[in-house]
DNA sequence: ACGGTCGATGACAGTGACTGACATCGCCAA
DNA sequence: TTGGCGATGTCAGTCACTGTCATCGACCGT
């Protein structure tokens, strides 16, 4: 029970989800989750910058995978449809973890600073995505803009993915929400 | 120099803009706000609900201009166009403001916690927008597809006025992002 | 003028997030 | 075995933020 139990990052991410799922996140101290996991506060600083971010440090990789899939295709593909694989391909990521993404999704939005915190990692998405399509030959400011709408379709999506118990299709439901968009933009449906 | 002094609330906006500019957020402490207004600590919480809310509370006011320009407007307005018309009206209210806009966005963009919360303020224009137009006729996820997108413009358009020292026309900005935004995502309403 | 009410402020103690400094523990290599 | 080294524990300290109560200053009715 001493030190040295393996995995102790995983275990503060664990122990936090699950206080901050049955009390809620203001009523959690760092020093309980900490003791749930056999650590202490100050060590699980050294692994989490912040109390919020024990909840959003797995998403670095969905931001690889995202990036990398925006950056692997071949030019002569058009950017809003870049975006739309690089989204469906973060999509897949998703599969078969539904009833966590709903946990998770509720402690967050039971929250004000962790929405700021997922709004702050999904700017981050956004902002990297505009560097990539800038690197594909991308004018400015589409860049920014069509990096901009892609991740509020991806919002949208998994927002409608996350509310309904019964699990659709994330895919599906981005395609949907692009074509919305596209529909909207062009100012054809939509009016009352 | 008792108190009663006319305009505490102004005073601690004021003080505080000064030292986040000078020494940077992280490096001011509220006491020092509150010293240099010539009042407490404890009272700079009766006014502003954190540390950094005091750089946004004046932002109230333009999200009522910018729902209510949308609801105002007759219902035969497309709703992309009645965004548009609604950024043009913020972007207004920004005339003969560069140098203070300029000076506050350089000491949000220098932290990270301020960003967070200038996020979620969007993010609240965003969700007061999508309800707007909700209630004019328009679908889900539609709404908030266009709600987001045109937030998104703004962004842009606002960064980028941000960005020069000689400042451009907002307004005129916000046309180019959105015609930009139609172009990249053009296509037929439906489309794969 | 007098006393009373009320909103804004001050004073003070307390909690909890977060940090820096230093000691300690367990693993691994020389 | 021993020394290095990374992960952890311990402790003191700062500061954001809150609850509580006292105080001040303006306005109001008498």
């Amino acid at each position: 029970m001493g030190r040295w139990e393996p995995n102790a990052r995983g275990r503060l991410e664990q122990a936090a989800l699950e206080l901050y799922s049955d009390r809620g996140f203001e009523q959690t101290t760092v020093a309980e989750i900490a003791k749930r996991a056999g650590l202490t506060e100050r060590t699980f600083f050294r692994h989490f910058a912040d109390k919020r971010e024990v909840l959003f440090a797995g998403g670095g990789a969905l931001q690889e995978l995202f990036v990398g899939t925006v950056a692997d295709l071949p030019d002569s593909v058009v950017p809003i449809d870049a975006v739309a694989a690089a989204l469906e391909a973060v999509a897949a990521g998703f599969e078969g973890r539904h009833a966590y993404a709903r946990e998770r999704q509720a402690v967050i939005a039971a929250n004000a600073e962790l929405r700021e915190r997922e709004l702050i990692k999904l700017a981050s998405w956004s902002a990297a995505l505009t560097d990539t399509l800038r690197r594909r030959g991308v004018g400015d400011p589409a860049a920014s803009l069509i990096a901009e709408a892609g991740i509020a379709v991806f919002k949208v999506a998994f927002e409608r993915w996350v509310e309904e118990p019964d699990p659709r299709d994330l895919v599906q439901l981005i395609r949907e929400s692009l074509d919305e968009l596209k529909a909207a933009t062009a100012g054809k449906c939509g009016s009352a």
